[in-house]
DNA sequence: AGCACGCCGACT
DNA sequence: GTCGGCGTGCTC
């Protein structure tokens, strides 16, 4: 007997195992092979007759059984190949890790019924975790659960909720958990000893009894596409198990991905809302011309006196961490000399630091342009507003929350006493005990600004967030140099079709996700020459393909240690399968130009 | 990814 | 003359 094992490496290919007599092992099982210097854990995809003589031997069984059946194991396969990812790195990220020894009993995972799908479902709305959770009620009778959430914290929180509403034991899965709590937990699913599983990412593939219910708890969340292997969105992962599993699939967004907005148009998904819920004043405060001095507008300083004079919370909301450095004399912007971008100001450090190489100088004091004593902090960044605001509400306490601050500490958010926090998109969850009734954004345009089609969605989102933190209490102040912007202006009249109208108009006319795909090619060179050849090699052959957008090699700037290059695609919803014979696990060997090809199909985040 | 070979600079 | 830098290629 001959086995094929694939193993949590960015290698194409599986590897062949001789199995030694005594030794039964079946695809889906883990086993630890003798590889390279040492023996490790890899996954079985496939057995085969054959004395294999030339091959090592296995060296063992790494568990009792296999964690995977046959479904989920081509599944695994379906998503290396769209995902351009290795099947065994793709295979490593959905399954808890291995126990140390192979001895306890495993339940036989269950085997998929084919057929049956109902239509998912796009749960939105003011209520939609209300709603979601009364479903979850009525059909964990005779349905097996399983939530996949954003982050570790959600899925936290939501294992709370579940049992403490349901009553019922609940399985968790994500990596908050122990390495052998996590594996139990899994095992306990396949038994059908608990019928409800939670998790993160890692959970996509859980064993959920069947009939099964699957749940992607806000389905828009960057997070659901987090760095590493396999590099596809668990939205995809989801929507195509249910689809081969046959189970019932509900997304849940605030304001959904424009892709499930329109699939949900073209009638692939069921929307689940109700009526308009509570929505609080929005004010538009235009700041075209102003705002250079002082971050608040006479507007959002009389909405916040208002509210603190009431007792109220005040939540001012930055977009960006940091302030980059500028001559009031000559416009000079402090620029990355090696990248091209301008270097984050902190005042506490007093240095300039640069997010892509991470290189960071002490702040100079003249203009490096005009010799000028005019350098000062440029934009708004959580520091500069705190300063602003602290000399102008004395009386009142002020915390700052962001990545910064917190770090090491609670959130300052969640101290309810303080009566102004500043802080970025991260402090608006933190509130839990004293929601704010005033949130202010001192300005969304770096948002909006973002050189990434997604900026529209993503300025929404947050708006919208916003505005259903307050919402029934309080009010929202936008200070914004783009008025009339779509997001702006559907955030503040809560016209959800409204924004997706604009926002598929735009994504249609310039041909970016959902009506073509995208995917990027970063390549990483030790030298600039290589590099290039490489990029203008690769960049022949993508043109010859035909059918695709291929645009030219850019220079990405360098890097600590290489050259980057970055070439960008645009093409149907075949795309993986047209670009696998040269970048994926079948890739031919390339021998021009030496460096290192990075795929990132359907990118989440372009900047 | 690790790890082992393999060809060019500064040292006992 | 060697030690060792990491560039290149392989792992069943």
């Amino acid at each position: 007997m001959i086995v094929d094992v694939v193993f949590d490496l960015p290698v194409p290919h599986p590897f062949s195992y001789r199995v030694p007599p005594g030794l039964a092992v079946t695809p889906g099982q883990r086993v630890r092979a003798p590889l390279g210097s040492r023996a490790r854990v890899g996954l079985v995809v496939a057995a085969r007759d054959g004395d294999g003589e030339t091959l090592k031997p296995l060296a063992g069984a790494a568990e009792a059984g296999p964690i995977l059946s046959r479904s989920p194991l081509e599944l695994t396969r379906w998503i290396a190949g769209e995902s351009l990812s290795s099947w065994g790195s793709t295979v490593a990220a959905l399954v808890p890790p291995a126990p140390r020894s192979a001895t306890e009993a495993m339940p036989a995972p269950p085997e998929w019924a084919p057929g049956g799908g109902e239509r998912p479902s796009l749960l939105t709305g003011g209520d939609r975790e209300e709603r979601l959770l009364a479903r979850i009620a009525e059909e964990a009778e005779d349905r097996g659960i399983l939530l996949v959430a954003p982050e570790i914290d959600v899925a936290a929180a939501w294992a709370g909720r579940l049992s403490a509403t349901l009553k019922v034991p609940v399985a968790r899965l994500d990596s908050g958990m122990a390495d052998g709590e996590r594996w139990s937990a899994w095992m306990a699913l396949a038994r059908g000893a608990v019928r409800i599983g939670i998790g993160t990412r890692s959970a996509l593939l859980a064993p959920a009894p069947a009939p099964a219910t699957l749940v992607l708890l806000d389905e828009n969340d960057p997070a659901h596409k987090p760095p590493g292997p396999p590099r596809i969105h668990s939205r995809d992962v989801l929507l195509e198990r249910a689809r081969r599993e046959g189970s019932r699939l509900y997304l849940t967004a605030a304001t959904p991905s424009a892709e499930s907005w329109w699939r949900a148009d073209e009638g692939r998904l069921q929307r689940l809302s109700d009526g308009p819920s509570p929505w609080p004043s929005v004010s538009v405060v235009d700041v075209r011309g102003a705002l250079r001095a002082h971050p608040l507008s006479p507007l959002l300083r009389g909405a916040m006196k208002e509210t603190l004079a009431a007792n109220g919370r005040v939540l001012l909301l930055v977009t960006r961490i940091g302030s980059a450095m500028a001559c009031n004399e000559c416009g000079f912007l402090v620029r990355c000399p090696e990248c091209g971008i301008a270097l984050a100001f902190s005042r506490a450090r007093r240095e300039l630091a640069c997010r892509l190489c991470r290189r960071a100088d002490p702040a100079p004091d003249t203009c490096p342009h005009c010799r000028g004593r005019q350098l000062a902090p440029f934009g708004w960044g959580t520091e500069r507003v705190e300063q602003a605001v602290r000399a102008e509400f004395r009386r009142y306490r002020i915390v700052r929350d962001d990545a910064e601050s917190g770090r090491g500490r609670a959130r300052a958010a969640g101290d309810s006493g303080a009566q102004v926090v500043v802080g970025t998109r991260a402090a608006l969850k933190a509130f839990v005990p004293r929601a704010p009734s005033l949130i202010g954004f001192i300005t969304p345009d770096p948002i909006l600004r973002l050189p990434d089609f997604r900026a529209g969605e993503r300025a929404f989102s947050l708006l919208w967030a916003a505005a259903e933190k307050v919402a029934g209490r309080g009010r929202v102040v936008i200070q914004t140099q783009h008025p009339t912007h779509y997001a702006v202006r559907a955030a503040a009249e809560q016209d959800l079709a409204g924004f997706y109208k604009d926002e598929l108009g735009f994504r249609s006319e310039l041909g970016y996700s959902p009506f073509r795909r995208l995917c990027l090619l970063t390549i990483r060179s030790r030298t600039e020459g290589a590099g290039r050849r490489l990029a203008e090699t690769l960049h022949r052959e993508l043109s010859g393909l035909g059918g695709l957008t291929v645009y030219p090699p850019a220079p990405l700037g360098r890097s600590p240690r290489a050259a980057r290059w970055q070439i960008v695609l645009k093409g149907g919803d075949d795309l993986p399968a047209r670009l696998s014979p040269l970048l994926g696990p079948s890739r031919e060997r390339r021998g021009d130009g030496r460096g290192i090809i990075e795929v990132e199909m359907d990118p989440v985040d372009l900047a």
